[in-house]
DNA sequence: AGACAACCTAAAGCTACTATAGAGTCAAGT
DNA sequence: ACTTGACTCTATAGTAGCTTTAGGTTGTCT
C-alpha cells in the first residue's frame, strides 16, 4: 500500500503521515524501486492507534509515551493506565477553566444589551478598566 | 515611562510588549535619545485593553477587530457585541467538544481497572481497535 | 510521446509567545 | 574616569501539530 491509500484508509492527510514518520511516530518504511513508502497492516494499525489517540486530544509526547510502553508488553498496562489518568485529569481542568472564563464573559456580556454609543458600552468600559491579572498558564495541547 | 516599567505595571512581560508592536496591536512609540522606547498613560490603557482581551482568550484577530472598531467611536457598540457574541459562541462550542471528549476518555477508562497484562487491557484494545473518525477541526485559539 | 495523478524532499507558514545571542545605554559606586 | 550591573536594543530560533508551497520525480493512460 502507497501512501495516499494508507491516508485514505486512516483518515488523514497524506502530509500528516511524513510528518509521523519524521516526528518518529510512525517508523521509516521500505521503499519501492521509485523511491514511494510502501506500507503494511502493521503501519496501519500503529497509525490508527495513533490517530485515535489525537482524536483524544493527547499530545505527541504523551503518543510517544505510549508507544514507548506498548513496545515492552512484558511491563503489564499500569503505566499506560497511568498516562490515560494524567491525561483526562488534564482535560478536567481546561474544561474547568474554561467554564471560568465562560462565567466572565457572560457578566461582561450583560454590560451592554443594545447597540449604543461606545461611550456607554459596558463591554468596552470592563475590557478598559479590568485589573489585567497574570494567568497561570495551561496545558498547552489543550489550549 | 520604559518598556520595563509598562511590563510591570500590565503584568506583562517585556517582549510581550515588542511582540505586540511588531503584531501592530500597539503603535510604534517615539524614542528616547539613546533609542529606548517611550510610553505614556495612551499605551497603558491600550495595553491593558490587549492583556484582558487575552486574559479572556481571544486570538489577536479578535483582538484587532475590536481594537479597529473602537478606532470609529461614532459607529457606536454593535459590532462589539457581535465580536463578543462570536467569541462566547467559540468557547461554548469547545466546552462541549471537551466534555464530549471527556466522556470518552471515561468510557475508555473503565475497561482497565488493574493493572494486568497488555494483553488484557481494555484501554489498549479500545485505542487499537477504535474506527478512526474525522474531527471537525476546532477553533485553534481555543485549543 | 505527452498529459496527468500521485509521489518525493525541503522549507516556510500558522498562533502567541518565549528564549537566546550579541551589542548598546545609563546610573551608581569607587 | 572607570567599571559594574541593570536595562534596553535587534534579530533569530524555538514551541505544537500540522498545512502549504515550491520544485522535481515516478508511474500510468492514451
Amino acid at each position: 500500500m502507497k501512501i495516499g491509500e494508507l491516508a485514505k484508509v486512516a483518515h488523514c492527510s497524506v502530509e500528516t503521515i511524513r510528518y509521523y514518520e519524521k516526528e518518529a511516530l510512525l517508523p521509516k518504511t521500505a521503499r519501492s524501486e521509485g523511491n514511494f513508502r510502501v506500507y503494511g497492516a502493521a503501519h496501519l494499525e500503529r497509525l490508527r492507534f495513533i490517530r485515535n489517540c489525537r482524536n483524544l486530544d493527547m499530545s505527541h509526547e504523551e503518543i510517544h509515551a505510549l508507544l514507548a510502553l506498548t513496545d515492552r508488553p512484558q511491563d503489564g498496562c499500569g503505566g499506560i493506565n497511568d498516562v490515560f489518568d494524567q491525561h483526562i485529569a488534564h482535560v478536567d481542568e481546561r474544561i474547568d477553566e474554561l467554564m471560568q472564563l465562560k462565567q466572565q464573559l457572560t457578566t461582561l456580556r450583560q454590560r451592554c444589551q443594545t447597540d449604543q454609543s461606545q461611550q456607554d458600552c459596558g463591554i468596552l468600559q470592563g475590557l478598559a478598566s479590568m485589573q489585567t491579572e497574570q494567568k497561570p498558564h495551561r496545558h498547552r495541547h489543550l489550549g
